[in-house]
DNA sequence: AAATAATATTGATCTAAATCAATATTTCAT
DNA sequence: ATGAAATATTGATTTAGATCAATATTATTT
Protein backbone atom coordinates (compact mmCIF):
# COMPACT_ATOMS: atom_id res chain seq x y z
CA UNK A 1 0.00 0.00 0.00
CA UNK A 2 1.24 3.73 -0.87
CA UNK A 3 3.19 4.81 2.18
CA UNK A 4 1.40 7.52 4.08
CA UNK A 5 3.77 10.47 3.07
CA UNK A 6 4.44 9.68 -0.86
CA UNK A 7 1.71 12.24 -1.49
CA UNK A 8 0.31 15.14 0.84
CA UNK A 9 -2.56 14.44 3.11
CA UNK A 10 -6.57 14.82 1.81
CA UNK A 11 -7.15 11.67 0.68
CA UNK A 12 -9.79 9.12 1.80
CA UNK A 13 -9.25 5.80 1.62
CA UNK A 14 -11.01 5.07 -1.63
CA UNK A 15 -8.75 7.21 -3.46
CA UNK A 16 -5.90 5.61 -1.99
CA UNK A 17 -6.87 2.48 -3.36
CA UNK A 18 -7.31 3.85 -6.28
CA UNK A 19 -4.23 6.21 -6.90
CA UNK A 20 -2.31 2.65 -5.52
CA UNK A 21 -3.32 0.79 -9.00
CA UNK A 22 -1.55 3.68 -11.00
CA UNK A 23 1.58 2.66 -9.24
CA UNK A 24 4.64 0.93 -9.48
CA UNK A 25 5.66 0.10 -5.82
CA UNK A 26 9.42 -0.31 -4.79
CA UNK A 27 11.34 0.14 -8.15
CA UNK A 28 14.70 -0.21 -6.88
CA UNK A 29 17.24 2.13 -8.40
CA UNK A 30 21.04 1.88 -8.35
CA UNK A 31 23.16 4.63 -6.72
CA UNK A 32 24.91 6.88 -9.29
CA UNK A 33 21.72 5.73 -11.73
CA UNK A 34 19.67 8.69 -13.57
CA UNK A 35 16.14 8.01 -12.38
CA UNK A 36 15.14 10.44 -15.51
CA UNK A 37 16.88 12.83 -17.52
CA UNK A 38 16.62 16.39 -18.70
CA UNK A 39 14.66 16.71 -21.92
CA UNK A 40 13.13 13.52 -21.75
CA UNK A 41 9.48 12.82 -22.68
CA UNK A 42 7.48 13.44 -19.17
CA UNK A 43 5.80 9.56 -18.22
CA UNK A 44 5.88 9.54 -15.03
CA UNK A 45 5.84 11.45 -11.47
CA UNK A 46 7.97 9.79 -8.48
CA UNK A 47 7.62 9.29 -4.82
CA UNK A 48 11.00 8.23 -2.69
CA UNK A 49 10.24 5.40 -0.86
CA UNK A 50 13.26 4.91 0.51
CA UNK A 51 16.78 6.25 -0.21
CA UNK A 52 17.93 9.43 -1.35
CA UNK A 53 18.41 11.88 -4.88
CA UNK A 54 19.86 15.03 -6.01
CA UNK A 55 18.32 17.21 -8.93
CA UNK A 56 20.53 18.54 -11.24
CA UNK A 57 20.51 20.87 -14.39
CA UNK A 58 22.83 21.14 -17.09
CA UNK A 59 24.03 24.05 -18.54
CA UNK A 60 24.19 24.04 -22.47
CA UNK A 61 28.35 25.33 -21.90
CA UNK A 62 28.33 22.26 -20.08
CA UNK A 63 28.40 24.08 -16.37
CA UNK A 64 25.49 22.82 -13.69
CA UNK A 65 23.85 23.48 -11.03
CA UNK A 66 22.14 21.16 -8.36
CA UNK A 67 18.71 22.46 -7.39
CA UNK A 68 17.97 19.63 -5.01
CA UNK A 69 18.21 17.15 -2.56
CA UNK A 70 14.95 14.89 -2.06
CA UNK A 71 14.75 12.51 0.48
CA UNK A 72 12.09 9.39 1.31
CA UNK A 73 8.44 10.73 0.60
CA UNK A 74 9.59 13.98 -1.33
CA UNK A 75 8.39 13.91 -5.18
CA UNK A 76 10.29 14.11 -8.45
CA UNK A 77 9.59 15.36 -11.83
CA UNK A 78 7.30 17.89 -11.21
CA UNK A 79 8.99 20.23 -12.91
CA UNK A 80 7.94 18.32 -16.23
CA UNK A 81 4.48 18.79 -15.82
CA UNK A 82 5.19 22.11 -18.14
CA UNK A 83 6.48 21.37 -20.81
CA UNK A 84 5.71 17.49 -20.67
CA UNK A 85 9.31 16.75 -20.53
CA UNK A 86 11.62 16.68 -17.20
CA UNK A 87 13.87 20.11 -16.76
CA UNK A 88 15.96 18.21 -14.74
CA UNK A 89 18.21 15.17 -14.08
CA UNK A 90 17.73 12.97 -11.06
CA UNK A 91 20.38 10.93 -9.65
CA UNK A 92 20.45 8.56 -6.74
CA UNK A 93 22.46 9.47 -4.40
CA UNK A 94 22.72 6.07 -2.73
CA UNK A 95 20.57 2.73 -3.56
CA UNK A 96 17.27 3.68 -3.20
CA UNK A 97 13.49 2.65 -4.22
CA UNK A 98 11.07 4.72 -5.78
CA UNK A 99 7.41 4.86 -6.48
CA UNK A 100 6.67 5.39 -9.88
CA UNK A 101 3.07 7.50 -10.81
CA UNK A 102 2.51 7.33 -13.83
CA UNK A 103 1.24 10.57 -15.26
CA UNK A 104 -1.49 10.37 -17.39
CA UNK A 105 -3.49 7.86 -15.16
CA UNK A 106 -2.60 10.40 -12.58
CA UNK A 107 -3.93 13.13 -14.28
CA UNK A 108 -6.67 11.49 -16.07
CA UNK A 109 -7.97 9.37 -12.90
CA UNK A 110 -11.26 8.80 -13.23
CA UNK A 111 -12.37 11.93 -15.71
CA UNK A 112 -12.54 13.84 -12.60
CA UNK A 113 -9.47 15.93 -13.82
CA UNK A 114 -10.68 18.57 -16.08
CA UNK A 115 -8.66 20.70 -18.59
CA UNK A 116 -8.84 23.38 -16.89
CA UNK A 117 -7.26 21.58 -13.63
CA UNK A 118 -4.34 20.05 -15.88
CA UNK A 119 -3.52 23.75 -17.28
CA UNK A 120 -3.67 25.17 -14.07
CA UNK A 121 -1.10 22.14 -13.20
CA UNK A 122 0.96 23.42 -15.74
CA UNK A 123 1.11 26.86 -14.98
CA UNK A 124 2.47 25.78 -11.44
CA UNK A 125 5.12 23.62 -13.06
CA UNK A 126 6.38 26.81 -15.28
CA UNK A 127 6.78 28.30 -12.31
CA UNK A 128 9.19 25.82 -10.98
CA UNK A 129 11.29 25.58 -13.74
CA UNK A 130 11.54 29.06 -14.16
CA UNK A 131 12.56 29.50 -10.40
CA UNK A 132 15.10 26.68 -10.95
CA UNK A 133 16.70 28.52 -14.11
CA UNK A 134 16.95 31.26 -11.41
CA UNK A 135 18.55 28.79 -8.95
CA UNK A 136 21.21 28.18 -11.84
CA UNK A 137 22.00 31.78 -12.41
CA UNK A 138 22.22 32.42 -8.61
CA UNK A 139 24.81 29.49 -7.94
CA UNK A 140 26.91 29.77 -11.03
CA UNK A 141 26.96 32.94 -13.21
CA UNK A 142 28.89 35.69 -12.87
CA UNK A 143 27.69 39.47 -12.62
CA UNK A 144 27.69 40.53 -16.55
CA UNK A 145 25.86 36.70 -17.48
CA UNK A 146 23.23 37.21 -15.21
CA UNK A 147 22.85 40.84 -16.10
CA UNK A 148 23.33 40.00 -19.81
CA UNK A 149 20.20 36.95 -18.91
CA UNK A 150 17.99 39.82 -17.29
CA UNK A 151 18.32 41.82 -20.53
CA UNK A 152 17.53 39.22 -22.82
CA UNK A 153 14.66 37.09 -20.70
CA UNK A 154 12.81 40.92 -20.68
CA UNK A 155 13.22 40.99 -23.82
CA UNK A 156 11.87 38.18 -24.99
CA UNK A 157 8.76 38.67 -22.57
CA UNK A 158 8.68 42.52 -24.21
CA UNK A 159 8.32 40.66 -27.40
CA UNK A 160 5.67 37.93 -26.42
CA UNK A 161 3.67 40.93 -25.37
CA UNK A 162 3.97 42.83 -28.81
CA UNK A 163 6.29 45.52 -26.96
CA UNK A 164 9.86 46.13 -28.62
CA UNK A 165 12.23 43.56 -27.84
CA UNK A 166 15.01 46.23 -28.35
CA UNK A 167 13.84 49.24 -26.36
CA UNK A 168 13.14 48.20 -22.80
CA UNK A 169 11.28 50.87 -20.60
CA UNK A 170 12.28 48.98 -17.29
CA UNK A 171 9.46 49.48 -14.47
CA UNK A 172 11.66 48.29 -11.19
CA UNK A 173 14.52 50.03 -9.77
CA UNK A 174 18.57 48.89 -9.94
CA UNK A 175 17.67 47.94 -6.42
CA UNK A 176 15.11 45.33 -7.93
CA UNK A 177 17.09 44.22 -10.32
CA UNK A 178 20.37 43.85 -7.95
CA UNK A 179 18.17 42.06 -5.48
CA UNK A 180 16.91 40.03 -8.13
CA UNK A 181 20.17 38.90 -10.07
CA UNK A 182 21.77 38.45 -6.58
CA UNK A 183 24.03 41.82 -6.80
CA UNK A 184 24.54 44.94 -5.74
CA UNK A 185 23.40 47.99 -7.11
CA UNK A 186 26.29 48.95 -7.90
CA UNK A 187 27.35 46.19 -9.74
CA UNK A 188 24.17 46.28 -12.01
CA UNK A 189 24.87 49.95 -12.71
CA UNK A 190 28.79 49.18 -13.96
CA UNK A 191 27.91 46.24 -15.84
CA UNK A 192 25.40 48.04 -17.16
CA UNK A 193 27.26 50.83 -18.16
CA UNK A 194 30.21 48.51 -19.43
CA UNK A 195 27.78 46.68 -22.06
CA UNK A 196 27.36 50.33 -22.68
CA UNK A 197 30.82 51.00 -23.29
CA UNK A 198 30.82 48.08 -25.46
CA UNK A 199 27.78 49.19 -28.19
CA UNK A 200 25.58 46.18 -26.49
CA UNK A 201 22.93 48.55 -25.74
CA UNK A 202 22.48 51.98 -24.21
CA UNK A 203 21.48 53.56 -21.18
CA UNK A 204 19.23 56.28 -20.59
CA UNK A 205 18.05 55.47 -16.89
CA UNK A 206 15.55 53.10 -16.91
CA UNK A 207 15.00 53.06 -20.66
CA UNK A 208 17.69 50.37 -22.08
CA UNK A 209 17.93 50.23 -26.07
CA UNK A 210 19.55 46.65 -27.06
CA UNK A 211 22.07 47.42 -30.14
CA UNK A 212 23.54 44.02 -30.46
CA UNK A 213 21.48 41.48 -28.56
CA UNK A 214 23.52 38.56 -30.33
CA UNK A 215 26.58 39.81 -27.90
CA UNK A 216 23.95 39.37 -25.37
CA UNK A 217 22.89 36.08 -25.90
CA UNK A 218 26.47 34.90 -26.63
CA UNK A 219 27.28 36.16 -23.17
CA UNK A 220 24.61 33.48 -21.22
CA UNK A 221 21.95 31.03 -22.70
CA UNK A 222 19.30 31.50 -20.83
CA UNK B 1 -13.98 38.42 -21.16
CA UNK B 2 -10.87 36.70 -20.07
CA UNK B 3 -8.02 37.38 -21.57
CA UNK B 4 -6.37 34.61 -24.20
CA UNK B 5 -2.75 34.66 -21.69
CA UNK B 6 -4.46 34.93 -18.39
CA UNK B 7 -4.60 31.32 -17.94
CA UNK B 8 -2.59 29.11 -20.67
CA UNK B 9 -4.10 27.22 -23.35
CA UNK B 10 -6.24 23.83 -23.01
CA UNK B 11 -9.79 25.00 -22.03
CA UNK B 12 -12.88 24.94 -24.68
CA UNK B 13 -14.94 27.79 -24.91
CA UNK B 14 -17.23 26.77 -22.11
CA UNK B 15 -14.80 26.39 -19.55
CA UNK B 16 -13.55 30.17 -20.10
CA UNK B 17 -17.05 30.89 -19.92
CA UNK B 18 -17.18 29.35 -16.61
CA UNK B 19 -13.71 30.48 -15.55
CA UNK B 20 -14.71 33.87 -16.51
CA UNK B 21 -17.23 33.71 -13.76
CA UNK B 22 -15.36 33.15 -10.95
CA UNK B 23 -13.20 36.19 -11.72
CA UNK B 24 -13.23 39.74 -10.96
CA UNK B 25 -11.51 41.68 -13.76
CA UNK B 26 -9.55 44.73 -14.09
CA UNK B 27 -9.10 45.24 -10.74
CA UNK B 28 -6.91 48.47 -10.36
CA UNK B 29 -3.35 48.59 -8.59
CA UNK B 30 -1.61 51.54 -7.89
CA UNK B 31 2.48 51.72 -8.60
CA UNK B 32 3.81 51.05 -5.22
CA UNK B 33 0.65 49.37 -4.30
CA UNK B 34 0.95 45.75 -2.40
CA UNK B 35 -1.39 43.28 -4.13
CA UNK B 36 -0.70 40.56 -1.26
CA UNK B 37 2.01 40.17 1.38
CA UNK B 38 3.27 37.36 2.99
CA UNK B 39 1.98 35.73 5.17
CA UNK B 40 -1.49 36.62 4.54
CA UNK B 41 -4.43 33.76 4.12
CA UNK B 42 -4.98 33.01 0.41
CA UNK B 43 -7.67 34.35 -1.03
CA UNK B 44 -7.11 34.58 -4.84
CA UNK B 45 -4.50 34.02 -7.38
CA UNK B 46 -4.10 36.97 -9.46
CA UNK B 47 -2.89 37.05 -13.21
CA UNK B 48 -1.79 40.91 -14.33
CA UNK B 49 -4.08 42.45 -16.94
CA UNK B 50 -1.91 45.53 -17.64
CA UNK B 51 1.18 46.57 -15.99
CA UNK B 52 3.94 44.58 -14.15
CA UNK B 53 4.77 43.36 -11.01
CA UNK B 54 7.60 42.34 -8.25
CA UNK B 55 7.82 39.32 -5.95
CA UNK B 56 9.58 39.35 -2.28
CA UNK B 57 10.74 37.46 0.18
CA UNK B 58 11.55 39.37 3.76
CA UNK B 59 13.47 37.28 5.71
CA UNK B 60 13.04 37.93 9.81
CA UNK B 61 16.28 39.60 9.95
CA UNK B 62 15.51 42.57 7.62
CA UNK B 63 16.94 40.93 4.26
CA UNK B 64 14.58 40.80 1.44
CA UNK B 65 15.30 39.54 -1.35
CA UNK B 66 13.66 39.97 -5.22
CA UNK B 67 12.04 36.16 -6.68
CA UNK B 68 10.51 37.56 -10.13
CA UNK B 69 8.99 40.15 -12.35
CA UNK B 70 5.53 39.24 -13.62
CA UNK B 71 4.62 41.17 -16.95
CA UNK B 72 1.07 40.99 -18.12
CA UNK B 73 -0.64 37.41 -18.47
CA UNK B 74 1.39 35.77 -16.13
CA UNK B 75 0.32 34.44 -12.78
CA UNK B 76 1.07 35.26 -9.06
CA UNK B 77 0.16 33.84 -5.42
CA UNK B 78 0.65 30.28 -7.01
CA UNK B 79 3.01 29.92 -4.03
CA UNK B 80 -0.08 30.30 -1.88
CA UNK B 81 -1.33 27.24 -2.29
CA UNK B 82 0.74 25.22 -0.41
CA UNK B 83 0.28 26.64 2.78
CA UNK B 84 -2.91 28.59 1.97
CA UNK B 85 -0.87 31.51 2.91
CA UNK B 86 0.66 33.72 0.61
CA UNK B 87 4.74 33.17 0.59
CA UNK B 88 5.98 36.64 -0.52
CA UNK B 89 4.66 40.49 -1.42
CA UNK B 90 3.71 41.19 -4.84
CA UNK B 91 4.44 44.67 -5.34
CA UNK B 92 3.28 47.01 -8.25
CA UNK B 93 5.71 48.34 -10.43
CA UNK B 94 3.81 50.72 -12.20
CA UNK B 95 -0.15 51.39 -12.02
CA UNK B 96 -1.72 47.98 -13.08
CA UNK B 97 -4.79 45.82 -13.18
CA UNK B 98 -5.43 42.62 -12.48
CA UNK B 99 -7.79 39.75 -12.96
CA UNK B 100 -8.52 38.17 -9.48
CA UNK B 101 -9.30 34.93 -9.19
CA UNK B 102 -11.27 33.40 -6.43
CA UNK B 103 -9.13 30.18 -5.27
CA UNK B 104 -11.95 28.52 -3.67
CA UNK B 105 -13.82 28.86 -6.82
CA UNK B 106 -11.16 27.94 -9.01
CA UNK B 107 -10.42 24.47 -7.11
CA UNK B 108 -13.69 23.49 -6.19
CA UNK B 109 -15.06 24.82 -10.03
CA UNK B 110 -18.36 22.11 -10.81
CA UNK B 111 -17.12 20.05 -8.03
CA UNK B 112 -14.07 18.31 -11.05
CA UNK B 113 -11.60 18.83 -8.97
CA UNK B 114 -10.98 16.07 -6.57
CA UNK B 115 -9.37 16.06 -3.40
CA UNK B 116 -6.33 14.31 -4.63
CA UNK B 117 -5.99 17.10 -7.49
CA UNK B 118 -6.66 19.52 -4.47
CA UNK B 119 -3.33 17.65 -3.05
CA UNK B 120 -1.08 17.60 -6.09
CA UNK B 121 -1.67 21.24 -6.33
CA UNK B 122 -0.16 21.90 -3.04
CA UNK B 123 2.75 19.24 -3.31
CA UNK B 124 3.82 21.62 -6.72
CA UNK B 125 2.98 24.62 -5.08
CA UNK B 126 5.07 23.36 -1.85
CA UNK B 127 8.11 22.84 -4.71
CA UNK B 128 7.52 26.77 -5.68
CA UNK B 129 7.94 27.56 -2.05
CA UNK B 130 11.37 25.29 -1.69
CA UNK B 131 13.03 27.27 -4.47
CA UNK B 132 12.45 30.35 -3.48
CA UNK B 133 13.63 29.67 -0.27
CA UNK B 134 17.04 28.62 -2.32
CA UNK B 135 16.63 31.63 -4.22
CA UNK B 136 17.45 34.36 -1.03
CA UNK B 137 20.25 31.88 0.48
CA UNK B 138 21.78 31.66 -3.39
CA UNK B 139 20.93 35.74 -3.61
CA UNK B 140 22.09 37.01 -0.24
CA UNK B 141 23.22 34.57 2.34
CA UNK B 142 26.80 34.22 2.85
CA UNK B 143 29.08 30.97 2.89
CA UNK B 144 28.66 30.27 6.68
CA UNK B 145 24.82 31.22 6.49
CA UNK B 146 24.88 28.81 3.37
CA UNK B 147 25.99 26.02 5.07
CA UNK B 148 24.03 26.40 8.73
CA UNK B 149 20.79 26.50 6.63
CA UNK B 150 22.05 23.38 4.66
CA UNK B 151 22.61 21.37 8.00
CA UNK B 152 19.83 22.83 9.83
CA UNK B 153 17.39 22.07 6.93
CA UNK B 154 19.05 18.38 6.78
CA UNK B 155 18.62 17.47 9.93
CA UNK B 156 15.05 18.61 10.57
CA UNK B 157 13.79 17.01 7.88
CA UNK B 158 15.95 13.63 8.74
CA UNK B 159 14.05 14.11 12.17
CA UNK B 160 10.60 14.04 9.87
CA UNK B 161 12.35 10.84 8.98
CA UNK B 162 12.50 9.24 12.43
CA UNK B 163 16.16 9.62 12.15
CA UNK B 164 18.59 10.79 13.93
CA UNK B 165 18.22 15.03 13.88
CA UNK B 166 22.14 15.55 14.82
CA UNK B 167 23.96 12.55 13.55
CA UNK B 168 23.73 13.19 9.83
CA UNK B 169 25.22 10.49 7.51
CA UNK B 170 25.42 12.83 4.13
CA UNK B 171 24.91 10.65 0.76
CA UNK B 172 25.59 13.71 -1.18
CA UNK B 173 29.52 14.93 -2.12
CA UNK B 174 31.15 18.10 -1.07
CA UNK B 175 30.74 18.95 -5.16
CA UNK B 176 27.32 18.59 -5.02
CA UNK B 177 26.78 20.57 -1.68
CA UNK B 178 28.85 23.35 -3.09
CA UNK B 179 26.97 23.49 -6.63
CA UNK B 180 23.63 23.58 -4.29
CA UNK B 181 24.17 26.46 -2.49
CA UNK B 182 26.23 28.37 -4.94
CA UNK B 183 29.72 27.33 -3.63
CA UNK B 184 33.28 25.91 -4.41
CA UNK B 185 33.71 22.53 -2.68
CA UNK B 186 37.16 24.11 -0.93
CA UNK B 187 34.64 27.04 0.36
CA UNK B 188 32.15 23.99 1.71
CA UNK B 189 35.24 22.18 3.10
CA UNK B 190 36.83 25.36 4.93
CA UNK B 191 33.15 26.24 6.36
CA UNK B 192 32.88 23.04 7.70
CA UNK B 193 36.10 22.73 9.21
CA UNK B 194 35.19 26.21 10.99
CA UNK B 195 31.90 25.06 12.60
CA UNK B 196 34.19 22.21 13.75
CA UNK B 197 36.54 24.41 15.18
CA UNK B 198 34.40 26.54 16.99
CA UNK B 199 32.60 23.58 18.22
CA UNK B 200 29.34 23.67 16.23
CA UNK B 201 29.71 20.27 14.22
CA UNK B 202 32.21 17.49 14.56
CA UNK B 203 33.01 16.55 10.75
CA UNK B 204 34.34 12.92 9.85
CA UNK B 205 34.14 12.55 6.70
CA UNK B 206 30.54 11.94 5.47
CA UNK B 207 28.98 11.84 8.84
CA UNK B 208 28.77 15.32 10.49
CA UNK B 209 27.11 15.18 14.14
CA UNK B 210 25.52 18.54 15.25
CA UNK B 211 26.79 19.71 19.04
CA UNK B 212 25.34 22.88 18.72
CA UNK B 213 21.70 23.37 16.58
CA UNK B 214 21.20 26.65 18.27
CA UNK B 215 24.63 28.48 17.29
CA UNK B 216 23.85 26.86 13.71
CA UNK B 217 20.20 28.30 13.92
CA UNK B 218 21.58 31.52 14.98
CA UNK B 219 23.69 31.87 12.05
CA UNK B 220 20.28 31.88 9.40
CA UNK B 221 16.87 31.58 10.08
CA UNK B 222 16.13 29.18 7.28
C1' DA C 1 45.15 -6.54 0.51
C1' DA C 2 47.10 -3.50 -2.75
C1' DA C 3 46.44 -0.30 -6.30
C1' DT C 4 43.79 3.19 -8.30
C1' DA C 5 40.50 6.56 -8.54
C1' DA C 6 37.49 9.69 -6.41
C1' DT C 7 36.72 12.93 -2.66
C1' DA C 8 38.15 15.97 0.79
C1' DT C 9 41.17 19.06 3.39
C1' DT C 10 44.34 22.82 3.96
C1' DG C 11 47.39 26.63 2.50
C1' DA C 12 48.84 30.61 -0.55
C1' DT C 13 47.36 33.84 -3.75
C1' DC C 14 44.20 36.23 -6.71
C1' DT C 15 40.04 38.52 -8.22
C1' DA C 16 35.20 39.67 -8.84
C1' DA C 17 32.12 41.86 -6.49
C1' DA C 18 31.17 44.24 -2.10
C1' DT C 19 31.80 48.18 0.51
C1' DC C 20 32.72 52.92 1.36
C1' DA C 21 32.26 57.43 -0.48
C1' DA C 22 31.13 61.31 -3.34
C1' DT C 23 28.31 63.20 -6.80
C1' DA C 24 24.76 63.19 -10.39
C1' DT C 25 20.31 62.43 -11.99
C1' DT C 26 15.56 61.40 -11.77
C1' DT C 27 11.20 61.38 -9.42
C1' DC C 28 7.93 63.09 -6.29
C1' DA C 29 5.59 66.29 -3.23
C1' DT C 30 4.43 70.93 -2.22
C1' DA D 1 8.36 75.40 -10.82
C1' DT D 2 11.18 74.39 -6.65
C1' DG D 3 13.08 71.74 -3.13
C1' DA D 4 13.50 67.30 -1.04
C1' DA D 5 13.86 62.56 -1.44
C1' DA D 6 14.84 58.62 -3.94
C1' DT D 7 17.55 56.47 -7.37
C1' DA D 8 21.69 55.96 -10.15
C1' DT D 9 26.51 56.47 -11.53
C1' DT D 10 31.41 56.41 -10.89
C1' DG D 11 35.78 55.96 -8.27
C1' DA D 12 38.86 54.01 -4.52
C1' DT D 13 39.51 50.33 -1.48
C1' DT D 14 38.51 46.06 0.84
C1' DT D 15 37.21 41.36 1.28
C1' DA D 16 34.83 36.93 0.81
C1' DG D 17 35.20 33.43 -1.80
C1' DA D 18 37.51 31.61 -6.06
C1' DT D 19 41.46 29.72 -7.96
C1' DC D 20 45.75 27.33 -7.93
C1' DA D 21 48.34 23.78 -5.71
C1' DA D 22 49.74 20.14 -2.72
C1' DT D 23 48.51 16.46 0.19
C1' DA D 24 45.35 13.45 2.79
C1' DT D 25 41.64 10.56 3.17
C1' DT D 26 38.05 7.60 1.63
C1' DA D 27 35.97 4.58 -1.71
C1' DT D 28 36.24 1.28 -5.46
C1' DT D 29 38.36 -2.06 -8.34
C1' DT D 30 41.48 -5.69 -9.31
Amino acid sequence: MIKERCLPAGLNEEEVVRLDQQMEHRLPIKKGQLLFSQGQALSAIYAISTGSFKTRILHEDGRSQITGFQLSGEMMGLDAISEERYACDAIALEDSTVCKIDYDSLANLESEISRLQRSFNKTLSAEIVRDQTIMLLLGSMRAEERVAAFLVNLSQRFHDRQQSATELVLKMTREDIGSYLGLKIETVSRVLSRFAEEGLIAVQGRLIVITDINALLSLNSY
